[in-house]
RNA sequence: GCCGACGUAACUCAGUUGGUAGAGUAACGGUUUUGUAAACCGUCAGUCGCCGGUUCGAGUCCGGCCGUCGGCUCCA
């Protein structure tokens, strides 16, 4: 009866709201059991909601689980949560009382002219904007995840708390349906497939952050690059490639040492002269820019180059593909007229999309990140951007601030298998590098002009945009991209010559061929390949040489095909390939 | 880097209160000649992340370092 009335409220009931109380529950169940414990900040997130706790002793799983049945019991008990406006000095009065110093410091914090509201639930009182649920019982199921640290405020400087992750539904069978939603992308992790395909790893011995490439992953990064590659020669891209190392001296001018030394690898000296790992490509490209005159009518020049950069990042910070020390940009510098600006800098979000397309991506988030110390230009280089999303109808965000040091940019950012976002492509309006180099073009005119650089990467980075795509797909690459795209199963040694021979007219047709004569049963090597998460399965016994037939069992497919000839299987494959099938 | 957890065979994992390391898979050899997701038998396989300490004795306890994982922070 209670639940009846609980689960209607809860259709109209934001997920959010519901998360927010479950946060306060679980600060109530942790003064509860730990009453030393201090309570700061408890929000709810796109997954669920964390509460932010310091105590000297550090929580452990264990402490979670009695947490977990506290709440449990609060949740039962269907307790009523009430609202209260308190005036700032009775706030500050009663927290500091409790000697909940971060809660005063929160107060301190809010606006004078902003409203300060107490939210209780139980026995346990809150400094919160709310809104909550009304009633504890409306909150169906709460399950504690994990435990981490997190830096008051989000600052290094601050205090490391003990951060506990959760998350909670109206009902039983969502929060069941949820944590069963993150074991199935757990399954398609980067990590783990790279390991089960044997598509590259990262060595201890070589450090972390640094990827090795195996024959098959970097099968299917070449097959990515050159798609990439026939896009940049359709758009009048000129391929370009520039050193690895190079004298620190050019970072000086380029402002990279000034601005961006946090993230660089620190100086090699050879004969006396200092040299650095190059962190970005522009100034390579810019010196080659540089490097004649330049006229109007040469503009815009567009240099492409898959560029391996090089960047320090804490070692905290590292995660398989995602976030690495060294990695491949599908970068490409534009230089051109202030009047070409807009029209290349659309184009060049068109062909971003269109390329994501390809992959079959299709839930972008596109952020505006504007320069931290903005300057004159920024306004030009923020309305390109602008227009071409809105021209677009492409909804964003702004993130101040987040832009480089050099100008703001459009970031398009992706989600992995469990909703975490990854930043992969962006475009960026420069003005500043332009300056720093003193980069010119002859105009029309007859005198010299300053040209504008727009920077793009697309993919952003092979490693990311790979691991990405590898949860994407779940392992399972489009005929296209498979680093092996039929596998050949001779069901006994009698039919050994007429599998070498179909296996032969498959490769000679161009296609990436495995043939599997183990001593093996077929249903073995069926499930190994299977496995291997291989797009088609040839199948040949007794009845298939007598025929001069193929028997085809093509991924995700259950019903057996009827054989057919090798020549209407090449077709298939053909159209497949030539199309990207996703 | 910081907080927490973890590190045992190529992979996934067992290993009681300290007594000298085990399973499945893979690999290799053999038997079998196989019809759509795991045939059978056998063999090999580990400096228990590294260094140091406690102890008669350390995978197990303690300290330091390295790495991985979950986060914080930052970015492609």
């Amino acid at each position: 009866m209670a639940n009846m009335t609980a689960t209607q409220l809860d259709t109209s009931l934001p997920l959010s709201t519901l998360r927010h109380t479950a946060a306060h529950l679980l600060a109530h169940a942790v003064k509860d059991l730990f009453p030393e414990t201090l309570v700061t900040i408890g929000p709810a997130t796109d997954q669920g909601f964390y509460y932010d706790f310091e105590r000297s002793t550090a929580f452990t799983p264990a402490d979670l689980e009695l947490l977990e049945a506290r709440i449990s019991e609060l949740i039962k008990a269907n307790l009523p949560v009430s609202r209260e406006s308190i005036s700032r000095e009775a706030a500050i009065e009663r927290f500091r009382n409790l000697g909940e110093t971060y809660k005063v410091e929160i107060i301190s914090a809010i606006p004078a002219e902003s409203e300060i509201t107490l939210y209780s639930v139980g026995g346990f009182t809150d400094l919160c904007r709310g809104p909550h649920v009304e009633r504890s019982g409306q909150i169906g199921a709460v399950k504690l995840l994990s435990l981490a640290g997190a830096y008051w405020r989000g600052d290094e400087k601050n205090p490391m708390l003990q951060r506990i992750y959760g998350t909670a539904f109206a009902t039983q069978e969502e929060l069941d349906a949820h944590l069963h939603h993150l074991e199935e992308a757990a399954k398609r992790d980067h990590r783990k497939l790279g390991r089960e395909l044997d598509l590259f790893s990262i060595e201890e011995d070589a450090g972390g952050g640094l990827v090795f490439w195996h024959p098959r992953g970097a099968l299917v990064r070449n097959l990515i690059e050159n798609f990439i590659r026939e896009g940049l020669q359709e758009r009048g891209y000129d391929p370009v490639l520039t050193p690895h190392v190079v004298s620190e001296q050019l970072y000086e001018t380029s402002g990279h040492l000034e601005n961006f030394s946090h993230g660089m690898f620190g100086p090699v000296e050879v004969e006396g002269q200092r040299f650095r790992l190059k962190p970005m490509n522009c100034p390579g490209h810019i010196l080659i820019y540089r490097g004649a005159l330049r006229s109007y009518r040469d503009l815009p020049v567009r240099y492409s180059e898959f560029g391996t950069v090089y960047r320090f990042e804490r070692s905290g910070t590292l995660h398989g593909l995602t976030r690495v020390r060294g990695f491949t940009q599908d970068d490409a510098h534009l230089f051109c007229t202030p009047e070409q600006l807009q029209a290349e800098f659309e184009s060049t979000v068109d062909e971003a999309l269109r390329m994501m397309q390809a992959f079959g991506f299709s839930d972008f988030e596109y952020f505006l990140s504007t320069r931290e110390h903005r300057g004159e230009t920024d306004p030009i280089a923020e309305a390109a951007i602008r227009n071409a999303l809105e021209s677009r109808n492409l909804a964003y965000k702004i993130d101040e601030g987040g832009g480089a040091f050099y100008g703001p940019k459009l970031d398009i950012n992706l989600r992995d298998a469990i909703g975490r976002p990854w930043q992969l492509g962006t475009v960026q309006v420069d003005f500043v590098l332009p300056e720093r180099f003193d980069l010119s073009y002859r105009g029309a005119d007859g005198a010299q002009h300053r040209p504008v650089m727009i920077h793009r990467a697309l993919a952003g980075s092979m490693e990311r945009f790979f691991g990405v795509l590898l949860e994407h797909y779940g392992g399972n690459f489009p005929t296209w991209l498979a680093p092996i795209q039929v596998v050949v199963l001779p069901i006994s040694e009698h039919q050994a010559d007429y599998a070498q021979n179909v296996s032969a007219e498959l490769l000679k047709a161009g296609f990436r061929v495995e043939l599997d004569g183990s001593n093996e049963k077929l249903g073995y090597k069926i499930r190994h390949w299977k496995t291997q998460k291989v797009p088609f399965i040839v199948v040949l016994g007794k009845s298939e040489v007598e025929a001069q037939t193929i028997s085809v069992n093509a991924r995700g497919v259950d019903e057996k095909r009827t054989p057919q000839s090798v020549a209407s299987f090449i077709d298939e494959l053909r159209a497949n390939v030539t199309q990207r099938r996703n």
